[in-house]
DNA sequence: GATGAATGAGATTTCATTCAT
DNA sequence: CATGAATGAAATCTCATTCAT
């Protein structure tokens, strides 16, 4: 029994999962169809449905994995005190996560519209909304609330907007990570109106 | 009774792009059929296809009509000095298209996957370009690329992620566009790697 | 008034006709539209209405006036004694005919399934019955019947099957003439099971 | 009670061809619609959409398998030397095929509009090409070309054109083939100019 | 774990036709 | 003589989904 290697159980699933993110970034939700999985994967339609009861219930699997680490994320900032510095390392390790699951990101950023009637929608919206609340300095002023919005709004929709510019992705994730860093200071002082 | 009655000469394609805009914001504009929209305009299917040879012709005729304004735009700033005031200026009048077709900036914004592969995406993508290049000094750094690049993405997403908040919608853009300033001037500056 | 030329009354018509049968041929009756007849007249598919019932009035138009010459022909042969030089210069006025309105007869030959229920197939395929019994023997072997039906065929046809093969246009017809007259002759003795 | 039951297994591609080609016959090709194809089958159309991609490939399916055959023939013919008793054989085969095809072959003659457009209209006339140049002498004069042409298009249409004519099939077969060996004679010894 | 066969709903699009102007 | 606007019917095709095997 043991020794059989790393993938005992059917890696279809994972499989699944892989090429229908691959489709759904390429051309989006409701463009993809489950003839177009199926094809890639090289098996029936029926086969998918073995694994995941509906389409949905895929792009669903594809967002579970992710909400738990941003949790973890969200929940830890809420124990630490709402200094600037612990408000940078969120964004840190928020970005982190940006990177780990960028398709997925990506995906979420270009196919808004789409998501919304879909429940995962609202699931991540109401991280967004934690996270904004995170970063704001209690009633904090528009000026702020926009600074902060800016610098959340710029990490997603950066790395996507930089793709034709030349450079290490690294290096790009660290400037965007630097300018959210200036936004997030000026809103942490409450600046004011924008002077 | 003079005025008000059923407008005699035909703004069936007026209605026609109104509707579909609404929709399309509404569920993106694969999920929109022309089912849908006829059925709110009262009217068959087979009107549409009188004033519109296709479903895209729909969408692309939304975008005709805001490509003018917005090379004008490009065209005047092109014309002027580089200065912080003039970029400010551009970035107002942006700003001013923007809010005045809010719903399809909306829809883009909500899109983009849709949008890719229907030519009317490089159509504005390459005004961003454009947009981009205005705002930019020569030679600039990662950084400094960035913050305009937030800038203009800020203006873009802004309004969409403030809608939760009260307030005035005005003061809204104002803020915006205050921030957009902000980011702006640190990159015509050259500030340097976020310092 | 007059003077004022020979085509005093709207050639319109004329032109629909010529225009809808070069499509016909082209594409074959239903696949050819209304849409693309009045688009190539410039005009719209309204003013066809104007000048024809129906789609179908316009096809029936097309044939009408090959009916009448036809006519005359079978009645002119009939009123002749059954020799063969009779039928010999019957052939030859009938393939006249074919020359003069080959475009028509071309579309008839190849779209005979369309043309079946549409009456005018029913037109036609009376007269050549008719000239069928013409050119028959009275109480022919069907060896005799099968000679003369080729003739006919061939004749209706062989210049499509032809049309790859260089040469006069006038020398084909002649070739064809006088294979039919072959045909003819043969049967005309009333040669016998084919010996 | 015995083999007389629904048949277990799917033979539902197979009842699609014969029904398809049924309806292609009676109405043409473009007449018929998938939805009377999969009302006559009472199945609905999707399901004619799993066993064929398209509606053309229908009609390409029901040419497919006789393209072998006709090849086979073909090539069979190629190794021979070409003496008239060769050329009779030939036609006699060709005839047997005509027979065991014969709605398909009707179909052919009475679509020839809409199958030129279709591709499988290609495989089939340089089948009629290979054909005319099998049955020919080497550098045929006008006329003798236009005698098999004759042969040919006798034994494609005849049996149509003969619909009428009371009398057994199989004799009327072999009267166009006498006929057809007539022709054939006289384009054998090169008769010349239809003397 | 997966397939083959099928379905019901609905998509986009085209067509011949009508009619007030 | 002709147009502009519209319609009702129907076409081809795709999709997510189901189920017996």
């Amino acid at each position: 029994m043991a020794g059989t290697g790393t993938q005992r159980k059917s890696d279809t699933r994972q499989r699944i999962q892989d090429i229908a993110l691959d489709l759904f970034v390429e051309q989006g939700y409701e463009k993809t169809s489950l003839r177009e999985i199926a094809e890639r994967l090289e098996v029936t339609k029926a086969a998918l449905y073995y694994h995941f009861k509906t389409k949905e219930s895929i792009l669903v699997s594809l967002f579970a994995d992710r909400v738990e680490p941003l949790d973890e994320l969200i929940a830890w900032a809420r124990e630490q005190p709402r200094t600037l510095e612990v408000k940078q390392e969120f964004l840190r390790r928020y970005t982190e996560q940006l990177k780990a699951s960028s398709r997925l990101f990506r995906f979420m950023q270009e196919n808004q519209a789409e998501l919304r009637d879909l429940r995962v929608g609202e699931t991540f919206k109401s991280r967004v909304d934690d996270t904004m609340e995170l970063l704001l300095a209690p009633d904090p002023s528009l000026a702020d609330r926009v600074r902060c919005t800016a610098a959340l709004i710029s990490l997603h929709a950066g790395m996507f907007a930089l793709k034709d510019v030349e450079g290490d992705p690294e290096e790009k994730y660290d400037a965007l990570l630097e300018v959210s860093f200036e936004l997030l200071a000026a809103a942490h002082e409450g600046r004011g109106p924008a002077a």
